[in-house]
This record gives C-alpha cells, structure tokens and sequence, in this order.
DNA sequence: ATGTGGATTTGAACATGTTCAACTTTCAGC
DNA sequence: GCTGAAAGTTGAACATGTTCAAATCCACAT
C-alpha cells in the first residue's frame, strides 16, 4: 500500500501516463466505467503496472482532486489579489469551484462517496488526504484574511475549516443540481454566502454572545481533542 | 433492478432467510467483508437466490438501515409519551440513535458512505429510500410537535427536515468517534441539543428576523423546487 | 564489456458483485 | 389427484479491483 515514488526517467513517465489516461477516462466515462483495465490499456501498459505506482483506483481519486484543486486555486488568484470585500471574495471563490468542477460533474458523485467514506484512505479527517485538505482549509483562511472585514478571533480562527465544510456541503448540492446551467446552485452559493458574512456580523450582538462562545468552543473542542 | 415480493410460503421464507442472514453477517463482519456468497451459504440457498430478492448487496443495507430505524422508534416511544420539555425530547432521541446503532458501529462507516453516493439508490435524497426518509422526518416531527415549546410556523415547517440533517451530522461524527463509550459524541449531542433549542428561542429577536426569513426561504426553495 | 542489484513490467490468478438461461417446485383451478 | 403457468432455485459465466511471483530492463561499478 506504499506510494511508489518513481526512480527513474522510465518511471516518471510511466507515472505521469498512468495519471493522464485516468483523468481523461474520469472525465470522459465517470468513475465506475473507468476500468482499471482501461486505463492501462489506454497508457500502453500493463494492469499490474498501474499498481506499481498507485496502489488502488481510489488513490487516482487523490491525484485527481489535486488535479481541480490546483486548478481552483488558479482561477481565483487574480479575484484575491484585487478584492477585499469578504462576501465578493468568498461568493468568487465558491463560485469557482463548482465552475471548475463542471467538466466532472458526471463522476462527481461516486467520487464524493468514496472520498467521504471514513474507511477510505482518502477520507479528508484523517490520512493520505489530510496534507491536501489542509492546503483547501488554507486557501480559505487567505479568503478571509485578505480581505477588509474586521473579524473577532475566536471566529477568525475556526473560519476556514468551516468554510471549506461550507464547501463541501455546495459541492454535494451541485451533484444533485440538474439545472441548466448549475443556475441553482450559483443562487444557492449567492444567497448562502451573503448569509454567512451577515450572520458573522450579527455574532457580536451581545444576546448572542453566549451561542457563539458555546459554539466556537465546541468546534475548537472537536478539531483539538484526538480522535472524533 | 425491480424488488421481488414473495408470492408463495417458501418464497417468505427464503427472502426472511437471506435478510436474517444478512443482519447477522453485516454485524459479525461488516459490510464489505460480508459476501454475497457468505450470505447465500449461511442461509443454505444458492448465489443466485439472495439475487431474487434483493437486487443487489446495497439493498440489502436497506433493509437494514429500516431495521434499526424500527429499534429506534421503538426505544424512544416511551419518553416521547413521558416528556414535554423539547430539549429533553431531543437530546433523548438524538442519544437513542447513537445507543442503538452502537453494534453496527463498525460497520456504520461503508454503509454511510454507500448511502451518502447521490449514483446509489439507497441516496435518501431520492429514490427507494425515500420513504423511509420521510418516516424518519415524521419521527422528528413527533418530537417537536409533542413538545410544550411554542415554535414559530415557519421554523416548525422545517425543522424536522433540519433535525433529520442533523442527525445525519451526529451519524458521521459518531462514526469516527474512537473514545471509551463513545462519551465524546454523547458531550456533543448534549450541547448541540441543547444549543439548537437555544437558537429556535432567539430566532425571535427582532435582529435576525431578516436572516430567518432567508434562511427558511432558502430552505423551502430548495425542498420544493424539483431536481437539486 | 560485463555483471549486479534495484526498479520496472508483466500477465496469470484470485475474490467478489452481478447476470442469466435452464431447471425445479408450488399451487390454483379443474 | 392432474396440469400448466407462475414462482423459485441453481450454478456457471462475466467483469472488474487487486495481488504477486517471475521476467525484464537499466544505470553503474568493476
């Protein structure tokens, strides 16, 4: 189950095929019709060969949200550099990702339920995955960080892991989204973005001083203590 | 794909046969050890058979994901008759769900995960377990309306459709808790039921009369408007 | 040039979910 | 009790993810 790191020019390459031909099949049949089979058929190798450098079909999953991520991350760089309001910048980037996703909407599904099995590798709380969710929980705390909205620190600091959960709650919803255009979900991100810079400004109301502190407290407890 | 009803002696028995078996090795095993094969073979009738009557492995999770919900309602009947305080009722039937899915924990992971893939028709979000969707919201229901707390019309529309969610929540936690007892999701449930009737009781202030009314908006947008 | 050891590749073999056409049993109507 | 159609049963066959021991390749020291 060790990630074979290549050691060679032959290798490299070999990788970087194997890793091609399955993105392109998971974009071009979804997940399941992807067969293992076909993908080493498609590079020019070998079924066993694909195992030598990934050890199941799940861990191309892996490469793959690397892959969007990446180019998620891309696509927002000029909106975070330009703006500084914090609904705009964090409509803009919410909004980038379902539009960056589109070309995978079909294979959307099966991948979120492998990735949110917890008995998967891939399961973003724990293991192979973690480095890569802690990359998206950063991308958002520079969401909020660069922008002009003064936010208490008690909420500052479990912001980004929420709303890369916010994320991910979007993204399940996109999956269900049969609309023309995704127009439901770009409503949805509109209206539920909007919501969340209010109600953070709405936090400081002394009547829900108490929620809050609870609240933070109890999302503070979760993340710290090991284990749940 | 269509589900076989048994329409001779031995067919009841044989279907009853195969999902007793089922229940038990989901148990013993877990989901993914669990074979078809070892199925068929415990019950004493062929691979093919356990095909007649349950097109598939997932729809024998089904099932058992109705059984336990059975065992819930039953162990909660009495202190939902009992008690009128509604944080009381909640935290009480939150913790219930927890307790009796207890000796499925093990196997609660594959089957959240099979369950929470939008491809599968277990997806409760549509499909053949809708209905035991909705009967679990009725459940819900049950608890707020049998409660002496006075809830606004336009809360009390939603929330067993936001309890229900929110159990879900409480399922996933409770998956990867590891602690003795699972005494940590417990602590969790204790102070979420108790915050989230906190919240009913301050959605009435003046302040956020605006961000309820978009909130439950948004809500019943996205429950009525078909597909999404 | 040659041998060596590790990296890479291979394809057969295995396990398991699923399908299906043929076979057997059941039972309602006579 | 007979009969025939409907219901139930069977096991072989298929597809696919995964494993693994053996074969091959290749860079490098000698």
């Amino acid at each position: 189950m060790a990630i074979e790191v290549p050691k060679t020019r032959r290798g490299e390459t070999s990788r970087a095929a194997i890793l091609n031909a399955a993105l392109d099949l998971f974009q071009e049949r979804g997940y399941e019709a992807t067969t293992m089979r076909s993908i080493a058929e498609r590079t020019g190798v070998s079924l066993g060969s694909s195992y030598h450098y990934f050890p199941s079909k799940e861990h191309l999953v892996l490469e793959f949200y690397r892959h969007t991520h990446e180019l998620h991350a891309a696509a927002i760089a000029p909106l975070l550099s330009r703006e500084k309001d914090l609904a705009t910048r964090l409509r803009g980037t919410i909004r980038a990702v379902v539009v960056t996703c589109e070309p995978f909407h079909a294979v959307a599904g099966s991948i979120f339920s492998t990735v949110a099995n917890p008995a998967s590798p891939l399961n973003p709380f724990g293991g192979v995955a973690k480095p890569l969710r802690d990359e998206v929980v950063q991308l958002y705390a520079d969401v909020v960080s660069g922008s002009d909205a003064r936010i208490p620190a008690d909420i500052a600091e479990m912001l980004p892991l929420m709303l890369w959960l916010y994320q991910m709650g979007i993204l399940y919803f996109w999956i269900f989204d049969r609309s023309p255009g995704r127009l439901r979900t770009l409503e949805v991100i509109d209206e539920t973005t909007d919501l969340i810079v209010r109600l953070i400004s709405l936090a400081n109301l002394p009547v829900l001083r108490g929620s809050r502190k609870r609240i933070l407290g109890l999302i503070k407890d979760i993340v710290e203590r090991p284990q749940g």
